[in-house]
DNA sequence: GGCGATACTTAACGTCGTTAAGTTCAGCAA
DNA sequence: TTGCTGAACTTAACGACGTTAAGTATCGCC
């Protein structure tokens, strides 16, 4: 009796296409420039089959955050270097990579609200796995006599916000948006070592 | 004849209730929550009027936004200590204070895209007369000594970009949507001072 | 062969930014 | 004083948006 399978197998189709065509049309014009309409359009089906699989356009979102949180994760998880310091870099240029290449997803993901954040706390959950990924790295760090003993969140939650912060304003000025000048070709990577100097302890500094 | 100024005079009232109940509303609501609609009702005039006075709401939320830099610029511009570094330290507070106190005209300020950014590059213009005030610290603590010698816009950015992070978080995600544990009280000050003390020569950390 | 559920569409609602087409009225010329 | 001009302002609408009520078609089952 495999119909109910297969039915359920055709509208999981469906539901993969909705989300493939919004990532694609939400990652070239950016969230709030793409109707429901354009979506349907995209998939060759009527505006109002999208609200079979998703109650609104924000749980559309939602849904393509949360793949993208995934997406994330796994840029983030690919060949870590043991040492954490060496390691915080590498996950800082890969996190920024990211948010340059995806403006549009990154924009939603970070600089914009939705209710997909309420799962935030849940440490399994696609958006708090990079959080847990950089966590480890301060924790190991900590450990291993490289930063001075602190609270390990608030040590976490710098870190992030630094690379946030040049990621989130890369993307939202042009170039020559910039005040007086572009942005320095080194800023990722001057903001990146510029705070793990601030954190290392002086006996280690030069030596990562 | 002091007919065609007192007509000025009244037109620009009018412009400026418009600005005044513009950044009433998108102050409490968000920018892209106040309609035009909202706008006329509070001045009590059909939406139609406000086109007389801005071209589109585009052209409005510009308007906002020149003010908001020129507000954002007298908050960096009181009692600034002659020391760099302590200077920076104010700088970095008020600029978060500014964020966190006004995070919807902050959102469109700094996480919003809008022409209003091609004027960024005259000194003069009020976007960018905030980040000069930062150039002109980095400046001096380079002079002094107590930064090492390096691209002066690129230690701006580095330093802008440090601080508009934490605040672009504080203001997007809820105290309990940050993954795992509320934003640490001393997040502001943690990375200004993380920051800093990369940026320092090791034989000034600690002096100042 | 008829029935009920499921998948899907058509057509509409209310709201948005915006605009075309008036209307009103103050100030000026005769 | 009268009539005219132009600026200020409104009414009513347009097209596009997210969303939904109501309907149609299709498929598997009795």
């Amino acid at each position: 009796m495999g119909i109910a399978e297969r039915k359920e197998r055709e509208k999981e189709d469906v539901r993969r296409k909705i989300l493939d065509a919004a990532h694609d049309l939400f990652e070239t014009q950016g969230y709030e420039n793409v109707t429901m309409r354009a979506v349907a359009d995209a998939i060759e089906y009527s505006p109002t089959t999208i609200y079979l699989h998703f109650v609104s356009k924000d749980a559309l979102v939602q849904a393509l955050c949360y793949e993208d949180f995934e997406r994330l994760s796994s840029a983030m998880n690919v060949e870590l270097p043991v040492n954490p310091i060496v390691r915080m870099r590498a996950l800082g240029r890969a996190y920024a990579a990211f948010g340059t290449r995806n403006p549009n997803h990154y924009r939603f993901m970070f600089m914009a609200s939705g209710d997909w954040k309420s799962h935030a706390r849940d440490p399994e959950a696609p958006p708090a796995k990079s959080y847990e990924t950089l966590r480890v790295a301060v924790t190991e760090a900590m450990e291993q006599g490289y930063f001075k003993k602190n609270d390990i969140d608030l040590v976490s939650q710098i870190v992030w916000a630094g690379i946030h912060g040049v990621v989130s304003l890369l993307i939202t000025f042009e170039p020559h948006q910039f005040p007086r000048t572009e942005p320095h070709e080194g800023l990722v990577d001057g903001l990146t070592e510029t705070i793990l100097h601030g954190l290392l302890v002086p006996e280690m500094v030069g030596k990562v």
